[in-house]
DNA sequence: TAGTGGTCTAGACCACTCA
DNA sequence: GAGTGGTCTAGACCACTAG
């Protein structure tokens, strides 16, 4: 089991803080060459690192050290920016696409409607220090927000439902599963098909009670840390 | 991409109910073989699909189709065995062992106490329907349960505790990480080092407040569904 | 354009599981 | 004891990134 060997040197590295967050490794052949090895042996080595959590890798640009995780928790309803800069990450977002589409099978189970009712869909892509890290689809009832497109759907979602239409988030439903990327959402995340993922599922309801929209996200599984406190 | 195929062959068999939970799937040669391939090529296919949590692998076994995850509230109580039969599955659980130690770092940060501090630690393995899918540690602080091991602390602590200390649990607080099964963690499952998991870390307090003990729980990715529901 | 990572081949040996 | 999965070797070609 040489493959854990070189696992445990490379995490020594970092851990002794010699590589540190978005730190490039070198490349593959060296490495290999360097631990007495061939690329397929070196490679098993970097996927565990990459399943633990340690590094990752950008498609075909190479293996990168982690940085710390977001603290993430699904109860509290700090938009993205907000809890990014609260712990002194920077962030970023990119619209995707945002449309009016009859609503998927999925995405009417989760709001609730019947299938082919229209509602908005909107897809995002969020960096922090600009590394992708997150896919985000939302579905939204239209009925709750005439024009949405007009107003600032990139950045933040929670700030232009409550300044714009009065609705403030008064409960969440969240699920959350570990998976592994594909095709598109991989791309847009760097990474190859296969890289592991934390999906999370939301479902938001206003301080009516209504249910407003549903969040579909895609994170890197090595950027995120679910967090959260519950009194009983 | 030949694996990806590959994968989406399987898969379909997989959604179309031809294979269901438990299922074992024929040997790796034979499988490499039908689909015209090496094993390398075929062990990559089934590694994205075990990343994507449809099926797992027994160390040296074999590859088996993922059950139904189990729908997992971090905020809600209920013990394992009560939450297992809830969901139609049928619980069980091993004691790995059962001591009094000196807290080790982590767990003096967690418990909230001096290092070194003197504290029960249990280990437990769980299984769904006889497949082992997480193993349990506990830390506690002896000074709220007295002779703790002369009552049953393999099935349910909750349980325990309410019904031999009059401790209820209160809050909670939790953390889940994505991350992979090391050595013995990973023996106790079944698991070889690297497989993909959920690492999910609580702090309990009772209802006066007190922080009575944390969990440190490493799940089968795959054989989890975090699920909860907050009120802002 | 040079070098890199992504993918794939065709073997091999060993320790272990299972019948 | 046969067959299995776990691990490893020593190559190869291609599409892509980075300079």
């Amino acid at each position: 089991m040489q493959y854990l060997k070189i696992m445990e040197a490379i995490n020594e590295q970092i851990d002794a803080g010699l590589l540190s967050g978005g730190h490039k490794l070198p490349a593959e052949r060296k490495l290999a060459e360097s631990f007495s090895t061939t690329r397929v042996t070196l490679r098993e080595s970097l996927a565990l690192l990459e399943a633990e959590g340690k590094l990752y890798r950008e498609d075909r640009r190479g293996w990168f050290v982690s940085p710390d995780p977001l603290r993430y928790d699904p109860t509290y309803t700090t938009d993205f920016p907000a809890m990014a800069k609260a712990q002194g990450r920077t962030p970023r977002s990119e619209l995707l696409s945002a449309k009016r589409v009859p609503a998927s099978r999925r995405a009417a189970s989760l709001l609730n409607v019947k299938p082919l009712t229209e509602v908005y869909r909107i897809d995002r892509l969020r960096f922090l220090d600009e590394r992708p890290v997150v896919v985000v689809t939302n579905f939204i009832s239209p009925r709750h927000f005439p024009d949405l497109f007009k107003h600032n759907i990139t950045d933040s979602l929670t700030s232009t439902y409550r300044e714009q239409y009065g609705v403030i988030y008064s409960k969440t439903q969240f699920r959350v599963r570990s998976t592994s990327l594909m095709a598109d959402t991989a791309h847009h995340l760097r990474a190859t098909s296969g890289t592991p993922a934390m999906f999370v599922e939301r479902i938001n309801y206003d301080q009516h009670g209504n249910l407003i929209d549903c969040d579909l996200e895609y994170w890197r599984h090595d950027a995120i840390l679910i967090e959260s406190t519950a009194t009983i």
